[in-house]
DNA sequence: GTGAAAGCGCTAACAT
DNA sequence: ATGTTAGCGCTTTCAC
């Protein structure tokens, strides 16, 4: 791991341009209180020299690294099974790159990566950290609020750590669940299903909220227990089958589930729309658009989730300036909403009508 | 963007310890040559006081960075409409983490965005790159050689640059394409058709020559451009169905493909596998096990592939040792298999078998 | 407006 | 085996 070809220094641009290495930085660095000429010269000796500021130098004296931490917690397969963190990434990595900082990405499978993460946020190697943690035990946002780093989570973080006055951005996922049995609702159906997702996450939480928003007083036996995998989704709509045969709608947590759920239903002779009316959420494109008949379901902007961390992250940075900020202790947030920043942001959903509901 | 909270240095550790720098530097890098029971007081300070080295000072003599850049350039929405990357990137995190090596992200969206991402390596910020680059005319292949960066490229790179020489990892997809059209063949099947990937991709043109391959002179008209989306499996199929209303098998290029085709299949009362065989390649769970019937198809590990990348991208590091390497000219590589180094790897596929063929 | 000089925190010779 | 010392390349007072 050794660099490859001595690049040249400040001393070097200096040298050429026949100015100190002060001016050279002074240009380099936006280049204010240096006269034109001066300027121009030291940008033209930068250019023929191909000169690149050496981070770490700069680092050092100025403390800041132009780095964010981007840790995707997700000990379970499923992570990558679909296209929303890749999405995500792609969203905070676009505002990233329009503020001149890098994506530090860090994914943890399982406990035992914790403590690597923890002491990676800790040792400050980042000048801040978007975190996905999508489990209501997780311990990753306290470990985080010790390390002190400024930062912002990715979906409504559970309770289980100091995470309580974290800064958050997150899809509106009752809202949105609202709207899918609203819709259900709307379209005539009276005995409506919900497979919910996996418990342990809050959007599988907030989802299941928004149905009973709706459904308040909803037989109990409607509910089946799901995990957002297909698999689960099949495993919920036997279920339901068997104990609700009555039953003419399902609101399915996830998309993916919905697919199972449809499966299931195809086989044992109902017909979607017609006989059982089906929405999912998400509107994973892969799977929705495939699906027979495709999926009505709930969209979120989710390229747009990650975009708007990463500007909350950036944002609250600036705001702390010169001063160390920061809440070592897990103080009051630790999080850029420390002093009036950027508190969270939950994002609206829309619904998207195809051929299942 | 400032650090949160000072912290403590190696002086602080000295003192604290009772011995010199230099020493806590030795304890902290490994611990050779300095005696047990001093090496334990370091140890403790640090503990004490949660030491963390300051990598910025440390690259700054060292000249290492720790931290391998990951390139990902896909101007196309398609990048993560499936889960390609997001396993690549597992597979590398899990490689490079067991090395103590970080992982940057470097997305980038079209032409634009090489400038930054040529910079960001000739600028020495990392000790490696791993780039995935699948169109032919990418410059993205050329830029890198130029900066000097040890590469490894994840698939088989286009001629482009001067990436002739370029380390790649790839899957067999030549060979994975001849098993599959061998087992359409296997299955009786005498008119199979082919529906191409995008052909400014390697990635589709070694799975056009596989096809070729087994039916050495097959009716052009039996073949269909995709282009890697249902989309195009939808119009190509339909041109197919058109031109050879006879053929008795489809091998698309991907299961995204596939599932196009099968819907069009379906939609002109073709039954499958019975009347018409379907393959397609990648395995993508979520649409090749959701389709009905699921779809037979070419499996390929893409975690290894990954993990794979950054084992050959490290060695490579390792082997250059301290002296400085590199090939900024593009000489003979600037990659790792500079001097007898780690050379490419074509990793194998595998036919798994489901419903549609 | 520009230059000189003092470090940032660390490692790696070199002494001892 | 341990300590001393000289920078790594940069930013940033502080003089001029």
């Amino acid at each position: 791991m050794t660099d490859t070809v001595p690049r040249p220094t400040l001393e070097a641009v200096a040298a050429r341009a026949g100015v100190s290495r002060a001016t050279v930085s002074r240009v380099v660095n936006g280049g204010d209180g240096v006269r034109k000429p001066l300027a121009e010269r030291v940008r033209r000796a930068v250019e023929e020299l191909g000169y690149v500021p050496n981070q770490a130098a700069r680092s050092l004296v100025t403390k800041r690294h132009d780095a964010v931490a981007v840790v995707i917690a997700e000990p379970e397969t499923r992570v990558f099974a679909d296209p929303f963190f890749g999405l995500q990434l792609r969203g905070i990595s676009k505002e990233l790159t329009a503020h001149d900082a890098q994506l530090v990405l860090l994914l943890t499978e399982g406990r035992a990566d914790h403590a690597r993460v923890g002491r990676y946020l800790a040792g400050g190697h980042v000048d801040g950290a978007l975190v996905f943690s999508l489990h209501l035990e997780d311990p990753l946002p306290e470990l985080v609020q010790r390390a002190g780093v400024p930062t912002v989570f990715g979906g409504r973080p559970g309770w289980g750590g100091g995470a309580r006055s974290a800064v958050y951005v997150d899809s509106d996922n009752r809202g949105g669940a609202r709207e899918a049995v609203r819709h259900l609702v709307g379209l005539g159906r009276r005995r409506i299903a919900h497979i919910t997702g996996a418990l342990d996450q809050t959007s599988a939480v907030d989802r299941f909220d928004g149905f009973r928003d709706v459904m308040v007083d909803a037989d109990p036996r409607l509910i089946a227990e799901g995990d957002f995998t297909p698999a689960g989704g099949e495993r919920a709509m036997r279920e339901l089958l068997e104990r609700c045969p009555d039953l003419d709608a399902v609101f399915a947590a996830n998309d993916l589930t919905a697919s199972g759920a449809l499966r299931v239903l195809r086989a044992q002779g109902r017909r979607v729309p017609d006989d059982v009316a089906l929405i999912g959420f998400d509107d994973m494109l892969p799977v929705a658009e495939q699906t027979d008949p495709p999926l009505t379901t709930i969209r979120q902007d989710i390229e747009e989730m990650g975009r708007l961390m990463a500007r909350l992250l950036l944002r609250g940075l600036d705001r702390r300036g010169g001063g160390p900020g920061g809440a070592p202790g897990g103080g009051p947030g630790g999080g850029p909403g420390v002093g009036g920043g950027p508190s969270s942001v939950v994002l609206p959903t829309t619904l998207v009508r195809r051929a299942s509901a």
